[in-house]
DNA sequence: CATGAATAGTTCAATAAGTGAACTATTATA
DNA sequence: TATAATAGTTCACTTATTGAACTATTCATG
């Protein structure tokens, strides 16, 4: 098997998952919020009092792209806003009780969703998979 | 390592190396093309001769939303669409000259790039590492 | 074999997500 | 203190998607 190929079916199935989790959170977790709002949302709550700034460059997005999406979390009251005291320019994005509550649903539900896909694997395919998985991603990192 | 953390970081991990596939596309490969395209592009090139249902089916989005990627390509004199003689409603999609020649430009590039990223993997990590993505990707499958 | 159901694809209006430039407000610097 | 830089927002525009309504065609059965 040639890296050409490799990538190529790499890039398939990474797709067709990436694709088929999306559709889950919106079919199986009928959740009022999108795959992209989910993502956010669950930044900020592992990342509190976090910022724009940092979402923007964690996702490699516009600063414009992610004032669009906070403002989608606020309007349904998923998140605040709090300016810092000290550097006036500066917004904290907060979870509210709300959004936590959000979060935790939503994850179980995946996470019991994506559970019967994993029921074939062995403890050590897991590990492993998940291991080559977070290698990659480190290896794509932003500098 | 429970199921909870393993799918959380499965999870974080996968949309890292998505987005940042994307970033690739976008920057390193400034294609005149967006990624979602360049998918759809490659999917008709494989399967020369599909139809709208077809991907609609395969990538799990509507039919109207086909429509759309398809104008958007066909404008750009990537694809050619032929209606079948014998069933007037199917239009096959076609791949032109110009269409496989920027695919192959393409897939070159996007394979240049993610080998850097793959250089510390073994063979076996990534036949390994290949084959556990399949067998989720399958599990994922629609029925 | 005629008509009603099913199928393939398109159009349309709406929403979500993104870009990049121009802007406001604030802080840092030299 | 004037100028740079930084944080975030607004705006106009594009892409991607949905779902309902529509056109055109083929299938099916009574």
């Amino acid at each position: 098997m040639n890296l050409k190929e490799m990538v190529d079916r790499h890039q398939t199935a990474m797709n067709s998952i990436y694709r088929r989790v999306n559709i889950i959170l919106k079919e199986k977790i009928h959740s009022d919020i999108t795959t992209d709002q989910f993502s956010t949302l669950n930044y900020i709550r592992k990342h509190d009092r976090c910022t724009s700034s940092d979402i923007a460059h964690e996702f490699g997005i516009g600063k414009s792209a992610v004032t669009a999406q906070i403002n989608r979390l606020f309007d349904k009251e998923l998140i605040e806003r709090k300016r810092d005291d000290k550097d006036r320019r500066v917004v904290y994005l907060i979870v509210t009780e709300k959004g936590i509550e959000f979060v935790n649903f939503t994850e179980k539900a995946l996470h019991e969703e994506l559970e019967k896909y994993l029921k074939d694997f062995s403890q050590d395919e897991i590990s492993m998979f998940i291991n080559l998985l977070e290698r990659l991603s480190n290896n794509m990192e932003d500098k």
